[in-house]
DNA sequence: TGAATATATGAACAATTGCTCATATAAGCG
DNA sequence: CGCTTATATGAGCAATTGTTCATATATTCA
């Protein structure tokens, strides 16, 4: 039977290259701080723009959209204009999955 | 119908309390530096002593040791000694299902 | 068009981080 | 017991990071 779950091609590849740890890391980096990591899950309920979050998280505008553009250009959020908002909402599902997992971790 | 998933109880907490935010973060930042996600990766495939992950992932005998260091203090790997060796070893599967989840994102 | 509002961005700075090098601790073995 | 092997750890350092402050850009509306 053969083996194609995800965890098996990271050993299959842990040999070959590191390229794949470089960017698995730099993934869970962007989770890796608490003003992103309450962004992303803020975002986990609704689409806000940036001074929606930036109220409801208590973090600076400025810092929000430090972040933000951090979290852009890495494809974790995608943004669309409404007026003079830009909308920031999760580019997909993996988002959600990720923290739901690091959730279960911690709420063990 | 009640949602007790784990993303829902985040969502209960954001306005409460930051703290869960701090311990999230924490967690993901132990994956997010390449060294550490190596040596975790190399856990899920057996359990190893110092050397063999040091030579294993071409990394440093000390910076393996400082980073497993932080791993254990985090409780995300456990040790036990055979003779000279001390062999670590993944402390439970949320470790597996952490990076699986990472993997899936990468590899989408 | 000009004022007001929303967002982005650059520079500067403090804090954190991960490494290396040297050395300490600890167990096995002759 | 001394020597060797395995691991841990502290100091120091360079690199990265996240914030703040000031300011730039962009859109709406009177």
């Amino acid at each position: 039977m053969e083996n194609t779950s995800a965890i098996s091609k990271i050993q299959d590849a842990i040999t070959r290259n590191s390229e794949l740890f470089e960017s698995l890391a730099q993934l869970y980096k962007l989770f890796g701080d608490a003003s992103r990591v309450k962004i992303l899950v803020a975002l986990t309920q609704s689409e806000m723009c940036v001074s929606e979050i930036s109220e409801f998280l208590s973090i600076t505008q400025s810092a929000v959209s430090h972040q933000l553009r951090i979290l852009k250009s890495s494809n974790l959020v995608k943004t669309r204009r409404d007026g003079k908002n830009i909308i920031y909402s999760l580019t997909d599902n993996h988002v959600r999955t990720i923290i739901d997992c690091g959730m279960e971790h911690i709420t063990e």
